[in-house]
DNA sequence: CTGAAAGCGCTAACAC
DNA sequence: GTGTTAGCGCTTTCAG
């Protein structure tokens, strides 16, 4: 075999390279330098002359190189790299909130890995397999309704892997929690039916098994104490929503309060299927996300619970935890009254 | 030095364990076997006794074992790891598009990174250079409104990465594309109008700069052909959308439609506000992903693009893009009228 | 049936 | 100012 001249020999380095991946190896190879001091000049390292530094960024950018995320955490076991749970993106609570997260982790030069369970504990289970796989920094998880063994959470925990419950939260109280303010929001919906006078409400509320109904039930209960008539009913879906309304228009309340979104959506439609108009026949308030109310005429008075803020707060409860602080606490968010025209 | 007894040798080695992440090498350590051997006893490989992976098995169930993804990547050079590139993902018609891809990624065991632009060009670069950092197998984009710039979409081509772009598509033709079928939908829409026998429409379309709107307006335009009155308006805002309707009102059109979600819930606010009855005072028909309809009664019929059903075919054109196809094409999703009781 | 060894791409302590 | 080296955790020939 004949020596090859140094010319065809770069030729088919640059080939090579041009039909893979630019690593540091080969543009080290190229340059006649080694790796380290490609990779400390790409680094901007004070230890590498300029001269060196520019010659390596300019083939670098060149060869369109980036370094390979895997390697570099594989390196420095640190991943950048949180999980976010939830049970399905396709919703106008849960997107806002992965908005949100989303937008701090770009800030923050986090990666976010987001996983739907489908509501189904097998998958829930798959998925955090999947986050301990990737090694993640932190997880942001809403459980689902049927969750009952937290154990796969609280091994992460064990792993110093930080986890922030949101919106469907354990029970237990060893877990940082981030939620909307159940009581809060009850409280002030049924303190605004009070002030307006209203004399027969119909409140609307979801599962009753679910925390979240037993939380603004409540609360609700309490805040109404008996000094209005009050029925309170219970759909599991929007279309059982529309239904109950539909049927308890008949006794002919002043105010319909609705506990959640899925249940103004379908009390509206009873409204409007009754043809009543808003706040003159009935009067409506909800709590809310803040999406639904804005879509009638007139507008839905509600009481804020926004996934937004709360995926902003869940952040912030994230980085403490990673900044250290074993503190384990419930967070919520503030409740504001939005008002509308339909109260 | 003296030499420990093995009994406390093992217990400290149980200890690191413990404290870290379980890896090959500390299981092979207190199995007094190689990493190899226990690589492959995990993998139930052939080569390996029973009683070996049994052995094997226990430990590593015991101690919480899970594949290091960075390694596993890093050596196979096979990331399994989808980017997603979306405005936003708090949009009802995005989230059911990202849900129908996670549910696909999951059954084939793919990652997905899901990125936010908030429509600004220079997080989308951003974005893009963060996918190729992690390696990424491939591409689902929607782009910017603003992107004019090609290249780093057309570089990931280059390096064998397929691109599949979905709703905001570029114009360039040598791009792989899922689409709703914008003309289609507006034409099926145009037509139910007349068959229905209106006579004088308001059409609302959106920001007329973009090429959704051209589309869908051409292909209105046409099939209606001048048949009947046809006023055409251009919203740039659902808000916008509510104050052009309620203007237009006061012309006593008998039909309304409506060229999208964000159009659509615009107007119906404007018909709520003039408490027209619909069908009977006006009527409405919308191109919608299904969400906004059913909330009215009676429910708004509209020509479906969903974003799910976008989802589901983007992601069988990724994996045949992966499964070698170099065949560059456009696919668009069957449009199917969904009757409401509003026309 | 099991082990040794190389190497994926990168970082960082240590040498010179 | 630059190079050498070891090693992150894993897979996979190749030997035995």
């Amino acid at each position: 075999m004949f020596a090859k001249p140094i010319a065809v020999n770069k030729l088919i380095l640059q080939l090579i390279v041009i039909m893979n991946n630019t690593t540091l190896k080969k543009i080290s190879e190229m340059l006649g330098l080694s790796i380290s001091t490609v990779s400390r000049a790409l680094k901007n390292h004070p230890d590498i002359s300029d001269k060196t530094k520019l010659r390596v960024t300019e083939l670098a950018n060149a060869l369109d190189y980036e370094p390979n995320a895997n390697a570099v955490h594989l390196r420095t076991s640190k991943n950048n790299l949180f999980g976010l749970l939830v049970p399905t993106v396709a919703n106008f609570f849960y997107d806002s909130f992965i908005a949100a997260v989303e937008e701090e982790c770009r800030k923050s030069n986090y990666s976010l890995m987001i996983l739907q369970s489908g509501d189904e504990p097998a998958i829930e289970l798959e998925n955090i397999k999947l986050c301990r796989q990737n090694r993640i920094s932190g997880l942001f998880a809403c459980i689902t309704s049927q969750t009952v063994d937290l154990d796969p959470y609280l091994k992460l925990n064990g792993l110093d892997i930080p986890v922030i419950f949101f919106d469907k939260v354990p029970d237990d109280n060893t877990c940082n929690k981030v939620c909307v303010a159940d009581a809060v929001s009850a409280t002030i919906a049924a303190n605004t039916i009070l002030k307006n006078k209203k004399k027969k409400v119909v409140a609307l509320f979801g599962n009753r098994n679910l925390s979240i109904t037993k939380k603004r039930l409540a609360a609700f209960d309490i805040a109404i104490n008996r000094k209005i008539k009050t029925t309170v009913l219970y759909a599991n879906s929007t279309a059982e929503a529309e239904e109950l309304t539909t049927q308890s228009l008949i006794e002919n309340p002043d105010t319909l309060f609705c506990m959640s979104d899925e249940i103004l959506a379908g009390a509206m439609k009873a409204v409007q299927r009754a043809r009543l108009l808003v706040p003159k026949d009935i009067s409506v308030i909800s709590i809310s996300n803040g999406f639904i109310p804005k879509l009638y005429f007139p507008e839905i008075t509600y009481v804020e619970t926004s996934g937004y803020k709360l995926g902003k707060l869940a952040f912030s409860s994230m980085m403490a935890c990673l900044a250290g602080s074993t503190f384990v606490q419930e967070l919520t968010i503030e409740s504001v009254l939005v008002k509308g025209g339909s109260i």
